[in-house]
DNA sequence: CCTATATATCGATATAGTGGAATATATAGT
DNA sequence: ACTATATATTCCACTATATCGATATATAGG
């Protein structure tokens, strides 16, 4: 009961939701979620932290970068079942599409002025 | 989105889940719902509006009483796809199967002291 | 070792959710 | 119309969650 509701109550959130629909299109660092969300810092570190709870994403250190992805769901079936209905879910939802049309244009180089 | 968060939120409490696996077994009204859950009655009927508004569940009046059954997910695919999942979601968790073996004994003819 | 920097954690505050007691509403029976 | 009663709503206390600024942690490069 508790795996479940800590799946539900991670999926409770617009924030959280977004940052699934985003990480089924490509592996994101800390700092392009925040800029893609408009949050600050800690509050998407924060959102990320109860996603990977859930086990609904995984992350992967690269020096000071963590890039978080999409869980496989083989830790829990409920995480795993959800994963799955997102990626048809909210397809057509207006902020979601909006969003997803950003996407390539959030870069950590870009974000960072680097070059 | 909305509509998401709002099917996910209605998920993410122990008390209405377990609505959901009650009323999964036999349609319901408040006073036995609020029997076998063990809270007060203004509790125990918010938490159905909740699920109601979800499009989880649909209750249908008869005289003083108010049934409370599972929606069929025709007014959300979301509610629709957790519906379904919750059918086998839990089966195995103890605090459910408790609750489902106290189902029979919870009777409102009983609960109120009728013969 | 020192500095820079990407991310995580902490502290504080505001908002939302959960709970029960009291009250309101609706309907059945007389 | 009056009473009884099953459920819904309101009110209020308490807890949980979301957010941000500030600080801590960890790692890369010089």
């Amino acid at each position: 009961m508790k795996e479940l509701i800590k799946v539900m109550k991670a999926l409770s959130d617009p924030a959280r939701v977004k940052i699934m629909k985003m990480l089924q299109h490509k592996t994101m660092c800390v700092c392009e979620i925040q800029t893609a969300l408009d949050k600050a810092q800690s509050t998407t570190s924060k959102h990320l932290k109860i996603l990977e709870d859930a086990g609904l994403i995984t992350y992967q250190k690269n020096g000071l970068w963590v890039n978080y992805k999409l869980a496989d769901g083989t830790q829990s079936p409920f995480a795993d079942s959800l994963i799955n209905h997102l990626h048809h879910w909210l397809e057509d939802d207006p902020e979601v599409q909006t969003m997803v049309q950003m996407l390539p244009a959030i870069d950590r180089n870009i974000i960072l002025n680097r070059n």
